[in-house]
DNA sequence: AAGATGACTAACT
DNA sequence: AAGTTAGCCATCT
């Protein structure tokens, strides 16, 4: 790896970094899933690296890592997994609602939590 | 050390 | 609608 590319290249640390970032900036009862974080935190194309952070984030951190579900708006977990409930659980315990065992990411985004702040959580905006 | 593996996804059939 | 493929890339075998 060239010095070059070494300067404009962030560490793996500093990628990790930023995912965290963003995860820790999820609001209550609003999910992103793995590509949007990856997105916004300026590694486009870089899901499963999200994925990865997430497992390795220091469990200090508290980091609301539950709040990340996939493209389809559902757990990336078996059903039957501890892991799997738990993550719906901490969802549904905040508001998250699941049809089909899949959430509306549009509608449970963090754009539209300030309508639901100001509406309620209705079906339309 | 090469190949498999995932908390992924978009774009194809 | 459900599989497959290709891109992704740090880690684990």
């Amino acid at each position: 790896m060239s010095d070059q590319r070494k300067r404009t290249e962030l560490s793996d640390e500093d990628r990790y970094q930023r995912i965290w970032e963003i995860v820790s900036g999820i609001p209550e009862g609003c999910v992103l899933n793995y590509g949007e974080v990856a997105r916004l935190a300026g590694l486009p194309g870089k899901a499963r690296l999200v994925g990865r952070a997430l497992g390795r984030a220091p469990k200090r951190m508290q980091l609301p890592w539950h709040r990340v579900v996939n493209a389809q708006g559902q757990i990336s977990f078996p059903d039957d997994s501890s892991k799997g409930s738990r993550q719906r659980d901490l969802l549904e315990s905040e508001g998250v609602e699941f049809v089909d065992d899949a959430i509306d990411l549009e509608r449970f985004s963090p754009e539209r939590a300030i309508d639901r702040m100001l509406w309620g959580p209705e079906e339309k905006g």
